[in-house]
DNA sequence: AATTATTTTTAGATTTGTCTAAAATTAATT
DNA sequence: AATTAATTTTAGACAAATCTAAAAATAATT
């Protein structure tokens, strides 16, 4: 059996909501895929159907079997693809999420065996996200929330919680990126900022919202 | 102004046919995509709206100066991948054409540039095929016909006139390659089939049909 | 030149994925 | 518990790309 782009979109979007929520409903759905409720509820019958989930009216929907190691297959390939452009072509690795989200759906399993082996079976993709190997594993990177850090503990820069453009543009201006070690100096409870300083730099504060969309791990 | 994967193919299919013909007929094009004339109609219509050809009632299409531009960006991408799943990914020449239709599609500019590079800006394709380049100018590669090779001349195949596996098939059963040196010994009027002699190989017979589908140049 | 055959176009229907507006269901609040 | 609010689903419509069947135009043949 095989699948449109737009219904290995709507298993990826529904792979990614259900990491923290268990059951994903309608509306989340529509604003991860930029549509509306009406064509989300369209689609889950079909994917129903195709038995890629379960849903049942108004309770929400949750990957079957099939539709997870679908969703592994995808996210496989994407972040393949992203280690690809970095490693390889020398792209930055603030730019290689939308040239991914095409790539992801390239239909060939000996490409995909192919390349991995070609970049030597990588464990992570550049934003620090465990690549699924042809079975569907992935190493399991002990990713905290930076809002977690604990105040003074060297930390290092292992994954980011978004790739929004907005996100990566302001990460490039305050120059952190995977692998940049630091510590948080200072939390402010007021608005949550937190101050943190990078290794030969001075020291300075971040938003809350930023803070939760970077992903460290402790060194 | 964007296109579709489909609106793509025509163009593809168009540029590809026009090379001979000049003028390209509803039905040439409607065999080439396999699908309907009635099918053809409409989407010339929709393609001559966006300016990509000009196309009159029962007279042909003919690509326009953008068409032939968007067909040469296809075809650069398209001989590019190719290049990089046989001399990266280490893919066997006759089996990168159904991956390689795929891939042209994607459409991020600075992928296509960074490739070329990371590939040595290639001339040809693994299949004799010129790329062209990101002006859309490629190399003259002057491909005989091996109908047309004078017997006894030495001469190396550069190029197959056409993709299919069936064609790609029969020349790997044949050892017959991009590459391959060979002469013809003798030529046969009745059924228009030759001899030919591959280097430290016994001479054998191939026919019309096969003959016809092989480019050489005389070495 | 008239007739037959082929090619091409039109007309109307179908599928996929989407939408808006209205109805139905569930959740929240008074 | 009753009402309001939010979410989700249904119903009907639309655009893209395709198809079949019939009509129109061009080409081939007698």
């Amino acid at each position: 059996m095989s699948f449109s782009i737009t219904e290995e979109n709507y298993i990826k979007a529904i792979f990614h909501l259900q990491q923290e929520d268990g059951n994903v409903s309608t509306n989340e759905l529509a604003a991860e895929l930029h549509t509306k409720a009406a064509s989300v509820t369209d689609m889950l019958k079909k994917l129903k159907a195709k038995k890629l989930l379960s849903y049942e009216k108004y309770k929400g929907v949750r990957l079957s079997a099939d539709g997870k190691k679908l969703a592994l297959g995808i996210v496989r390939k994407h972040r393949l693809w992203e280690y690809f452009l970095v490693d390889t072509l020398q792209f930055g690795w603030d730019e290689v999420h939308e040239v991914a989200e095409e790539l992801e759906h390239i239909t060939s399993k000996k490409l995909v065996e192919k390349l991995d082996a070609f970049l030597g079976h990588p464990k992570f993709d550049p934003h620090g996200d465990p690549i699924p190997d042809s079975h569907g594993k992935m190493a399991v990177q002990q990713h905290i929330n930076l809002i977690d850090l604990p105040i003074n503990k060297m930390a290092e820069v292992s994954g980011v919680g978004s790739q929004s453009t907005e996100l990566l543009e302001l990460l490039k201006h305050k120059h952190i990126g995977i692998g940049t070690k630091l510590e948080i100096k200072k939390k402010f409870s007021f608005d949550h900022s937190i101050e943190i300083k990078i290794k030969n730099q001075n020291a300075f504060t971040i938003s809350q919202q930023l803070a939760q969309a970077l992903f460290v791990k402790i060194v």
